[in-house]
DNA sequence: TTGCATGATTGACAATTATCAATCGTCCAT
DNA sequence: ATGGACGATTGATAATTGTCAATCATGCAA
């Protein structure tokens, strides 16, 4: 593992604060990965044996039931996922693939577990990532109970602009079935979604979005700081 | 408080390993308060002072949005709310009202980080709570995501006959305009999803429900563990 | 280049869900 | 007893979302 990428990981939250001692231990019991685009890390109920950290490429969260599937997050590097089932040694209740050649660092649960027991610096990381984990979770359901397919399309584009985008030019960066699944609705709605956007100051070539009048694509998305703020 | 209140209390999960004195301080810096019912004990967007904990009655948790107003859960005794918002010394996401004339515990905010940072046992229950307040959201979100709403109540009435039914009786102890809130329709909606599932082993008199061909409920509800079981 | 594979888009239609209005039933205060 | 008030239910209709099939666009391999 390069060095670079050493420091971006003990940069995490997670890690940041704690003992060098406890970083270096669990360091030295993970294994970093290589692994090819669309391939199942991780499945649904299965044991969470290892804390996942994203460390390059990208990983799509997703939920099967009812012979339908759906997106529950993505995550990117420097991310971690499964740390609630790690800590609670418990099955996974998402599964986990690769949208893109990616690098991950696997941590065996049991040495987090350790760790965190070990660390009062590091459990106090954990607390604060769980918390801010459950926030995220409640504001994704409220996303979806609260609003139409179109409405979370137009207030995920403002987020990206906010986040991403230069000069209200936005790039659907993944494919747009998973963007889809992700919003909580059906590839063909996306793209009905995208179409209803152009009546309010959209412009979609592809998966290039621009947002030619924002106040107005505003008024039809109806921002919520509660639902999509990342840092609340 | 009397003594059998706060033995209940101390044998919340999140209580139950803390020191003596860890939990006599939180005792302490509490108040416990009578509510009425109807009553708004918190409102989202504003900050998080009290962690809040159910003594007696029940409490819904709501949240508002785009004209729209959805329940995210309905809290019994004994049971603890907005405690992400607590230790992260941010606004509620959730409003919170009483359904039926209640007794909370409020335990300060303040008292609930300073007793965080000084007891690992506290920290470490934390952590717990919040692991499993996590995979309970990310539950409610794939049963929101996967499923009709028909096939969501189906689910509710096999959960509660499990935890409370007697011989496949199970009576909606909340009004219906909750429920179908808490099930994500509009009353109207689940007055039909009711109605739909007298075709599935189910009889229907006002808010009393028997389960009468359970194996048909099941056909048609696909309980999934990794939706509907709390203790996973 | 050609052809194939894949994902995106569009159209037609069906299922699901919401909205609006009216009615029903029950409980409670007068 | 009577009349509201309130929640639940039902009907009619509209909006939203999903499904299925066909077509389009693009990129890649032979």
């Amino acid at each position: 593992m390069r060095q670079e990428d050493i420091d971006r990981v003990r940069a995490l939250r997670l890690f940041r604060d704690v003992a060098d001692e406890t970083f270096e231990t669990l360091l030295r019991a993970s294994f970093l990965q290589r692994f090819p685009r669309g391939l199942t890390l991780i499945r649904e109920s299965e044991p969470a044996d290892f804390l996942h950290v994203v460390i390059e490429g990208a990983v799509e969260m997703f939920a099967a039931g009812n012979g339908r599937e759906t997106t529950i997050s993505l995550v990117h590097p420097i991310g971690a996922f499964i740390l609630a089932a790690v800590l609670k040694d418990q099955v996974n209740l998402q599964s986990a693939r690769t949208l893109e050649p990616s690098q991950i660092l696997m941590i065996p649960a049991v040495s987090v577990r350790q760790a965190m027991e070990r660390d009062p610096a590091f459990m106090s990381a954990i607390v604060a990532e769980l918390a801010t984990g459950y926030r995220t979770v409640v504001k994704d359901l409220k996303n979806q109970k609260l609003r139409t397919g179109a409405e979370r399309l137009a207030n995920w584009l403002l987020r990206q602009e906010k986040e991403r985008g230069a000069g209200g030019k936005v790039e659907i960066d993944v494919e747009k079935r998973t963007l889809a699944a992700l919003l909580g609705m059906t590839p063909e709605n996306l793209s009905r979604a995208l179409a209803t956007l152009k009546q309010h100051g959209v412009a979609v070539r592809g998966a290039q979005i621009e947002i030619n009048e924002r106040d107005r694509l505003v008024r039809f998305a109806h921002p919520d700081p509660l639902i999509d703020d990342y840092d609340i």
